[in-house]
DNA sequence: ATTCGAAATGGTAGCGCTACCATTATGTAT
DNA sequence: ATACATAATGGTAGCGCTACCATTTCGAAT
C-alpha cells in the first residue's frame, strides 16, 4: 500500500484525481507516470504496466490544461467557419475533425458567421486558447486579423480558395478556374444565353466574374447576373427564376452559385412547365446529395471537401510536431459533373 | 520608461508576450494587470487605462490555458454530435456556439460517429480539455462513457430526446410523442394504408415504433416498414420507394425518418407519375430548407433546433459561472408542418 | 576487474496565470 | 484625533503538468 498522499487539496482542486496520485499508486515519481503515459518504450515494462493499473483504478484522465501549459503544446487545433448550418464546408470540417482526433487532437470550432469584425475577435479568441494550429475557410484578407495570426506564430492552413500569398499553408482551388471551366463546359454544349445566380459573397462572386469573363471572350452575349442574399435556401434560387423570367430576357443556361439555389430554379423551372435541360440547363455548385438524386439529376462542380479536411489536418499535424511541410500549397482542383440537368 | 525584464526565456515559451510583461509595462504589478482585464471595476481608472493601453501596444493576447489551470475555469465548452454533414443536429450546434460565444465561451466540437466506442474515447478526450460544460446530442445511454462523465462533476447537457434520468440537464423533445402525432395527423387526414422509411438510428426507430403502435391502436392495417443505412441521402428514400412498390403492398401514406428521404421518396413517385399527395402522402422530419421549397412542398415536423442550442447553452454557462439552473429539464416540443404532400 | 555508454528513473524548476491573504491608501463616522 | 470600514494594490503560492538536467543501474566491451 503506497503512503496516503497530503489531504491539503485547495478548493480551486475539482476534484480530479492527479498526475501525483497515480504516480503514488504505481509507486514511482510524477515524472516517470508521464513518460509511462507520453512516452511509454522510454519506461520499463514493469513500470508501464503498474502505471497503467493505477490509472484504470483511479480512472484518471490528464489535464491537458495543465500539459499544454508545461509543453507548448495544447492539442488543439481550432477551425473558423462562416457558418455550420447547411453549410459547403461541413464536409471539410468533418473530415479535418476526423483526421485531427485519430492524431490526438481535438477540435475548437468557431464560427465567424461571415462578419469581419467578429472574425477578428474569433481569432483573438482562438489565439488565447493557443491551439497548435489554425484551420481557415477562406482566405484572410489583409487587416488586423491577418497580422495578429501572423504574430502568434501559430501554423495556419488556409482552403478553400487559392493565393500566390498565403498566410502560411493552403489546401484550396480557383475559383476562377471554376467560373471558367463552367462556362467552357456550357458553351460547349451550344448554350449561347446565358443567366447567372449568385451568393453575395466572396468566393461566389469571383466564380462569377470569372464565368462572366469567359462569356465575353467567347464573343457570346452578355450575362444576366440576379445576387441572392438568402444564399442558403431553395427558395432563394425560385425567386431569383420568377426574377428572371419577369425581366423577359432570353437565356437557355443558368449557373447557380450553390447546388440548393440551382434545386430552386429547378422547383421553379418545373412549377412553370419549363423543360430542363431542353429549353432550360442548370448547373450549380457542390454536388451534394439533393442535386445528385433530384429529378432531372442536377449537373454541378464537385469540391474535393473531404480531401481538404484530410490534407489540411495532415499539414498541421506535422507542423505542430515540428516537421516541416515540403509542399505547403496545393490545388486540389474540382470536377464538373455532368448530369441530366445540362 | 519602466525596467527591462530578464530575457532569459526558455525555448518552451512560443515567444507570446505575457501578463508579466504587460505589468511591468504599465508599472503596476501581474496580478493588478490581470484584475484590470478580468475584474476591471476592482481597479482604479487610471490603472485599467494604462493595462489596457499596455495591452495594445504590446499585442498581449491571455493564455488560457494558464488562466485555466490556475483558477478551474478553461472557457471551453464542448460538444459531441454523431455527425456534421446534412446533420439536423447543426441548427442547434450553430445557435449554441453563438450563444457561447457571446458569453466568451469557445466550442469544442467532438465527432461520434455513431460509435459507441468512439464516444468513449471522445468523451475522454474531452474531459482531459477540462470544459466547463459539456453538450450532447442526444442521451447517453448507462456505461463507461457515462460513469465517467458523472464522475467528472462536469456541467452537462444532454439534448434531442427525453428521459426521466438524465445525466444531469436536459433540453429536449420526446420521439415518442413525434411517432404518435405523425400517426395522428395522417390518420385525421383519412390515411388508412402506412409504409415507414427510417433510418436505423435509434431515435429514429422510437419514432416509428411510436408511429407503429399509434396504427395498431387505431385499429388500422399493420406499417410496412423499410430501414435504411444511408440516412443521410436522397437517393436512399428513392430506393426505398422503389422496394415498396416492387413488394406490391398497396400504402396511401409515407413517414419517413428525415426530409432527405422523404424528398427521395417524393422524387421517386414524380419519377414514376404517382401523384402526391393524391395518391401517396408524404411527411418527412426536421423541417429543411429543400423539404420546404420542394414541389410539391414537403409537410415535416419542425424542431425547435435552435432554440435548444440556445437554451443549452445559458444553462452550460450558467453552472459554469457556479449559479443553480432552476427547471433542468426542457421539453421544447415540435410542431407538424402542414405543406402540399400530404 | 574496469570502463563506458545506454537505459531507466528521479529532482527541480518552471509554464503563465489567478486564489488567497496581506498591506497600504482613502474616506467616514465618532 | 481616533477607530474602523472600504477601496486599491501587491506578494506569495500554487494549479498539474513536462523540459531539462542529474543520478543510478546494468550489461557489454575491453
Amino acid at each position: 500500500m503506497p503512503d496516503r498522499l497530503p489531504e491539503k487539496r485547495s478548493r480551486r482542486n475539482a476534484g480530479a484525481i492527479t498526475l501525483r496520485e497515480v504516480a503514488a499508486l504505481a509507486g514511482v515519481a510524477p515524472i516517470t507516470a508521464s513518460r509511462a503515459l507520453n512516452t511509454p518504450d522510454k519506461v520499463s515494462a514493469d513500470v508501464r504496466t503498474r502505471v497503467l493499473t493505477a490509472v484504470q483504478r483511479t480512472g484518471y484522465v490528464p489535464n491537458r490544461l495543465a500539459g499544454g501549459l508545461a509543453s507548448a503544446r495544447s492539442r488543439l487545433i481550432a477551425a473558423v467557419t462562416p457558418s455550420t448550418v447547411m453549410s459547403v464546408f461541413m464536409g471539410t470540417i468533418e473530415a479535418l475533425n476526423t483526421t485531427l482526433f485519430d492524431a490526438g487532437y481535438q477540435l475548437l470550432l468557431g464560427q465567424s458567421s461571415y462578419s469581419t469584425s467578429r472574425e477578428e475577435l474569433l481569432l483573438e479568441a482562438i489565439i488565447g486558447q493557443r491551439p497548435d494550429g489554425i484551420f481557415l475557410t477562406g482566405i484572410l484578407l489583409p487587416g488586423k486579423a491577418r497580422s495578429r495570426l501572423i504574430a502568434s506564430k501559430i501554423p495556419v492552413v488556409e482552403s478553400w480558395d487559392l493565393t500566390p500569398t498565403p498566410i502560411d499553408m493552403l489546401v484550396g482551388f480557383s475559383h476562377d478556374a471554376v467560373g471558367a471551366a463552367v462556362a467552357g463546359f456550357l458553351i460547349k454544349k451550344n448554350h449561347r444565353r446565358f443567366a447567372l445566380i449568385s451568393a453575395d459573397d466572396a468566393r461566389a462572386t469571383r466564380r462569377a466574374d470569372a464565368f462572366k469573363a469567359a462569356v465575353v471572350q467567347a464573343q457570346l452575349p452578355p450575362v444576366t447576373q440576379i445576387n441572392i442574399k438568402a444564399m442558403r435556401t431553395v427558395e432563394g434560387g425560385r425567386r431569383a427564376l420568377m426574377e428572371l423570367l419577369e425581366r423577359k430576357i432570353k437565356f437557355d443556361a443558368v449557373y447557380c452559385s450553390s447546388d440548393l439555389l440551382a434545386l430552386g430554379v429547378l422547383t421553379e423551372a418545373r412549377a412553370r412547365g419549363i423543360s430542363v435541360p431542353d429549353s432550360l440547363a442548370i448547373i450549380g455548385f457542390g454536388d451534394t446529395t439533393y442535386g445528385r438524386d433530384a429529378l432531372p439529376a442536377l449537373s454541378s462542380v464537385r469540391i474535393h471537401s473531404e480531401r481538404i479536411g484530410e490534407l489540411s489536418a495532415q499539414f498541421l499535424i506535422e507542423r505542430a510536431q515540428g516537421r516541416d511541410v515540403p509542399n505547403p500549397i496545393v490545388d486540389v482542383g474540382f470536377t464538373i459533373v455532368e448530369r441530366e440537368s445540362t
